[in-house]
DNA sequence: GTCTATATATGGATAGAC
DNA sequence: GTCTATCCATATATAGAC
């Protein structure tokens, strides 16, 4: 797959080697997509800017993905993959159930601040009505960890009588994402029109997980309290 | 501007009808220009569809709005207009601060549910990182009175005693804002992971209430309590 | 498996008639 | 002020050479 090697390897005859070009290659492809769809949307993104930009020809991406859609479909994929995987990492750590909680609003809060590529592919995924992503077995059956992330710290923090029992975990997840996701999401406009920068994460941080704990809290906490 | 009424009135002769035609054609216009550019995008949406659907010819959109550009910075600055606008009618309720919190939290999670138009336009404005919005006078100028609304009630609820003093009101703004856009921005993406219906508008006003008015409440309130 | 070349389509912007 | 007609640029998708 990548630049001019002519190889005649079948999968059968595929060497190490080859397997490493063709996956870092295929990598190569997969990040350069992604900025460009984040970048132009999905009809508006150039194929002919993502095969320049990674060694290839158009008419490569018509072999390997069919096309535009596969392989925006493929994109798509790949960055729910990164972000649930990158979650994964906290879910080791042994802390009580505030600190896992405010770990974890931490964790989304940046993550969407750093990944501005995800959270725009996101975005243009829900104006396309989430047309792709539906049609994505692997994407809509590899979120059950993350939730039950999320679960555990919630069960935990509820029987060691900290957390309300009255709180349903859809809808805590739904709070943690759509105030980390906003504020990156919609920083532009929010920032032209407030004055704000949304990537001065430190204090967007901290009021995030104050609203996130006191949502959660079965008596009002005093540790997000600036005075 | 209307359909072929061939008129010669010039400005100073324009008769109370021409200026309500003239006002009409404008709105239809932008109405249709509006729904196009939110299911397209700034570069998708196709300036003969909103000619045709307008009843009008391409032409005269780059007559009436230079083309383009000026047409969506125009959609824009309406849009943003009428979200004010219509927030500005629950200033007039006279209520205590919980009450007109909870009120100003429902209008924001109902307004961008009802309203998707809005709510794809300005995601897609963020997408282009605010460059129009930023030139528009008009729109970064006329948001104080609704930044004003909130720090009002904010103020009129620590004065009561019953708000914490520390809350910035510019955290409080985007909590209510993140809360109710994300549900409606990303309903798509989140419904077909979680299987939710950000439509279902009753309950996600109850938990949207719940963690706003927790976040602000001096000592937990039991409003939000399902048992 | 990868490239070059091309057939084909689409739509933006504008000139000019009325 | 409004329409018709046209020029022009851009990109997709694929056929065919190597």
């Amino acid at each position: 797959m990548p630049n001019k090697k002519a190889r005649t390897a079948t999968v059968a005859g595929e060497t190490a080697a080859n397997v490493r070009d063709a996956e870092a290659a295929r990598a190569t492809l997969l990040a350069v997509a992604a900025q460009e769809f984040a970048t132009r949307g999905f009809a508006g993104a150039r194929l002919e800017v993502i095969a320049a930009e990674a060694g290839i020809t158009r008419a490569m991406i018509y072999y390997y993905f069919g096309g535009r859609e596969g392989l925006y479909v493929a994109v798509l994929e790949d960055a729910y993959r990164a972000i649930w995987k990158a979650e994964q990492a906290l879910a080791t750590q042994a802390l009580g159930p505030q600190e896992a909680l405010r770990k974890l609003v931490e964790f989304r809060v940046n993550y969407y601040i750093d990944n501005p590529t995800f959270v725009s592919l996101v975005s243009i995924e829900n104006q396309h009505k989430a047309r792709h992503l539906k049609r994505s077995r692997s994407v809509t059956s590899s979120a059950a960890p993350s939730l039950a992330h999320t679960a555990s710290i919630l069960a935990q923090g509820q029987a060691l009588g900290v957390f309300r029992k009255d709180i349903d975990v859809v809808d805590l997840y739904q709070v943690i994402v759509s105030l980390g996701f906003f504020n990156a999401s919609n920083r532009y406009t929010f920032g032209a029109i407030f004055g704000r920068n949304a990537l001065d994460a430190a204090p967007v941080r901290r009021f995030v997980s104050d609203v996130v704990l006191r949502y959660v809290a079965v008596t009002p906490t005093t540790k997000g309290k600036k005075t």
